[in-house]
DNA sequence: TAGCACCCTGAAAGCGCTTACTGAAAGCGC
DNA sequence: GCGCTTTCAGTAAGCGCTTTCAGGGTGCTA
């Protein structure tokens, strides 16, 4: 059963294709024909073919939204300001999911150039392995030079997009000062996987500010795993189980710190009682928790909105803009001063 | 800058755009030839025009998604099992939010239908209003007619297409009785809009099996707010400005609950000692919340994996498929025995 | 009343691709 | 070696729409 086409409105309005169409899309028409060709298309309940129309030539409206995880808070943060902005401009969204996989990644942003998609959105951290910047450069810059938009939440190297950039690395500092401040001086990390630029950020700006003030992190106090709840329960299990003699725990990502929670639960220790715990990114529900986490917040919305907007206001000269998004240290119960 | 087209691999190859075409789809060409075409596609970046393609007759490859709101870690959890689904069958997902805003529903829906995306899924709570339904289904018909495919989540009245349904009804039911059974008599109800369906299949199953048992809940024991954590909170917190006197508060979504928590502790009312709380849909979160989250757990997942798999077997006879799966009680530590 | 400028409609040319259909070359049996 | 089938490249016809271009009314000016 085939759709209904122009040519059949046309037909049943009894006018000329070009007048169907110029009806339909709001051009000048005779206001009698005009009438005729609106109530055919109702009665036939016509939708015209988006494929036919951005073949010839009018541009189309669903924009590509590329993040790690859609059911991690973070990204559905972001994603829920992306969606905002988009919506007040009449665009569709689509949405994928590469469950941090740059090769699916990359497969997304091939489905949607093919699209012709106005605009690409990478929202999240890059990969380490400069085998893969260079590869989703290929892909890019051919979709940048048929005039698509592109911008990019979170990953700056070597990507020559617009890029809205939390201040992952200064965020992760604020916070070891405001620790150190609290007096601790025996850390531990529940770190994420090494391939990707934003543990390397936060990381590497918590233990440099840390070094900074005279403070050594050991590799023993420092364990890897999954972004998730449970890779944060798994990564606290192994640390304890090392015989952890930290005070204050800082989770790269809140949503590790959830799952930090349970572990230290799970021991029977108290949080902030036994031991201080951080995290990063202040997803919605950490204020929630008991006790409220403390952590480093993002303006998750915020980072979707610029990102959306970037790619949406003309860029004359392709220059490359950053747009950087503070990140602020918010106290909560769930870290308190380091006992003597 | 135009884009590359087939055209200009074909004469970069020495080829004709058929031959360059079949070599590009895998069809059988002289492995010389074949070889060409793909080094010359590879050197050019050349990207096929998914919509002439999809104008041409090939299938395409993004079904629609369209959920309330991508930020409600209930829809995350379903439209994760979705694209898990997806990824699978190498399908690309456009996910759009309605802010439950019963219009732009329709909207997307029209615009997905312009896409001639192969299947369409809507998420969530229909609306009751029966207008609503009517107007979907105008566009959901030459939808269908046109040979696409619709799979609906939790949404059940008027709508002849494949659906998913959680046993909202009978999990309501189940958990009052379960509450029952921990001697309440009590109760108050954190409801949601009442435009939508699920406040009434919940709400119902609850307070009928409550009567079911001779225990009425008069209509001061129920607030109503939005289906978020907000709403939760401002909805505990109207309770309790009117002199709440139940031992247990039934949330209709978990969310709410957790906006309970904070309004409860607010009050310095501590749970389960001075009062019960239970929600319902069991997303991941509520097994972290202290007191870890008595509800009624549906397979969110699940939820999503079966409505992407319904739209994408076939269907022959174009019948009504209705998958219902089920929802349990899972009792935890914010529910405990009623005091005498 | 003739001449000119407008406005609006319809015919037709693509947009970039897939896929019959056509035709040439090659492989086979006798 | 001839006529047959088979294989595979190329030609061309759309898919459904937008838009340019041409042409024919109409209203105005002189």
């Amino acid at each position: 059963m085939p759709h209904v086409t122009l040519e059949d409105v046309a037909r049943a309005a009894d006018v000329s294709l070009a007048t169907a169409s110029r009806a339909l899309n709001g051009r000048r028409v005779t206001p009698h024909l005009h009438d005729r060709v609106l109530a055919a298309a109702a009665r036939l309940a016509y939708t015209p073919n988006a494929h036919a129309r951005a073949l010839a030539g009018a541009s189309h409206r669903s924009v590509g939204v590329i993040c790690h995880d859609v059911t991690d808070p973070y990204f559905a943060a972001v994603a829920g300001g992306v969606m905002r902005v988009a919506a007040d401009n009449d665009l569709l969204v689509m949405l994928a999911s590469t469950f941090r996989d740059p090769e699916r990644e990359i497969a997304y942003v091939s489905m949607l150039r093919a699209e012709r998609a106005p605009a690409i959105l990478l929202i999240g951290s890059g990969f380490e392995d400069p085998r893969w910047d260079r590869a989703l450069a290929a892909e890019l810059t051919p979709y940048l030079d048929g005039g698509g938009r592109v911008a990019v939440v979170s990953r700056h190297r070597n990507l020559k997009v617009d890029s809205v950039l939390p201040e992952n690395r200064a965020g992760a500092a604020a916070l070891a000062r405001a620790l150190l401040g609290l007096g601790h001086r025996r850390f531990a990390v529940l770190s994420g996987p090494s391939e990707l630029t934003t543990v390397a950020d936060r990381f590497g700006g918590f233990r440099d500010e840390l070094a900074a003030a005279g403070v050594t992190l050991s590799p023993a106090a420092v364990a890897e795993a999954e972004f998730t709840r449970d890779g944060g329960y798994q990564a606290m299990t192994e640390l304890l189980g090392r015989g952890l003699d930290a005070t204050c725990v800082f989770a790269l990502t809140d949503v590790m710190a959830v799952g930090a929670y349970a572990a230290l639960r799970d021991h029977g220790l108290s949080v902030p009682g036994d031991i201080s715990v951080a995290g990063f990114d202040d997803i919605p529900i950490v204020r929630d928790l008991t006790p409220p986490l403390t952590t480093v917040a993002l303006p998750l919305r915020q980072l979707g909105e610029k990102a959306m907007e970037l790619a949406l206001t003309e860029n004359p000269g392709r220059r490359r803009r950053i747009s950087r998004l503070p990140a602020e240290v918010v106290l909560r119960a769930s870290t308190s001063p380091a006992r003597a």
